[in-house]
DNA sequence: GGATAAACCGACTAATCAGTCGGTACTTAT
DNA sequence: ATAAGTACCGACTGATTAGTCGGTTTATCC
């Protein structure tokens, strides 16, 4: 019987730390896994005994960070009977989440279209969420509130948007609490998602 | 005098189509400069006669790209007086161009967020381009189509949105004529934008 | 046809890369 | 205390990198 989740040694998590940081502002060729050893204060024997390869760190973040985003998701979401409450919750949680980890939505911004992951991985871990998503979208189609679109358009258009918003924030994070900026970001989304 | 405009064997251009194919493929700092040169059947040092260094090589690369976008989209702009017939055609026009040339839609995908590419060449090339859609909301906002948000989220939910339906239909390049979805991404787009 | 310059070549180099390996330190269980 | 296993170290290596340079070919002009 395997020891539940104890606390990994943290030169694991400083090694993942190092490489997110290092990844966003070098791009993972860029970056050395000497660098990434050196920055988070390891040696480069360390950083191999965690992870057999460099992609292999790589892939490990990207699930790690994925779970995390998903995570913060599903904590706040309540089964509202209004949808649009829910989606209302569902994006403010979304956007809150990028601006408290704007590296790590800088990293989805990076790599999530990037031959630098596994396509495999990144429909894996794409698929959690999206199949959410997707079950929102069609009970609002039955209830009449959403529109008829294909629904994996609809699923290309809510990332889309959803990034286009995050980059707008990050870019401007003296607007991430403005209720207008943050309202407007939504009304853009809901009204193209909208029935009628 | 000048010899009729016959091509001598331009080797720049059959550099700068290798190089693009590569870093879409390969990453930046994945693709070595040998390798452009080997498979663009040119010595490294010709490449380097045509481009002072690798990152000059890309640079020059997403700039002619996006003026090669930007000619595209200029050429099929009518001065319309119905401003949602010409947001209709300038959408077609982009989404056809992004058809056509699936690999430098790639490479905007990939390389329009990247550190790879310095800030002021990223916004140098995109205000051309983002000037004149600007224009397009003031004016439908002044005419009452367009709703008042703030015009920067305007912007970059339009690109937002743009990416999305390209990664779309590139990802599914049979519906790429199919007029069902390709109205639907035009219907999702202007339904945000629009007033009320 | 002879001169000038630009295009082109590819062997070469100093630096850097991902990953290895033999060994030490720390933890845990008996 | 001992044994065993895991975490950790950093000097090392063979392969690869971006970029150079001296020399050759090709185009242009008078």
């Amino acid at each position: 019987m395997p020891q539940p989740i104890k606390t990994m040694t943290d030169k694991r998590q400083a090694i993942l730390d190092t490489a997110l940081a290092l990844f966003v502002s070098q791009g993972f060729h860029g970056t050395s896994t000497a660098s990434i050893a050196k920055q988070a204060g390891v040696a480069t024997g360390t950083l191999f005994h965690h992870f057999p390869s460099k992609e292999a760190l790589m892939e490990s973040l990207f699930l790690t960070i994925k779970q995390q985003f998903a995570d913060a998701l599903l904590l706040n979401t309540n089964k509202n009977s209004d949808l649009k409450l829910n989606a209302l919750q569902l994006w403010q949680s979304a956007i809150d989440w990028s601006l408290d980890n704007p590296v790590k939505q800088l990293f989805f911004q990076q790599y999530s279209m990037s031959p630098m992951i596994a396509a495999k991985v990144r429909d894996q871990a794409m698929n959690s969420i999206l199949g959410f998503i997707s079950e929102l979208i069609k009970q609002g189609q039955m209830e009449g509130l959403i529109a008829h679109y294909p629904l994996e358009l609809m699923l290309e258009n809510c990332h889309g948007q959803y990034l286009a918003a995050t980059r707008f924030f990050i870019d401007n994070p003296h607007l991430g609490t403005n209720t207008r900026y943050r309202d407007a970001s939504f009304e853009l989304f809901w009204k193209a998602m909208q029935a009628g």
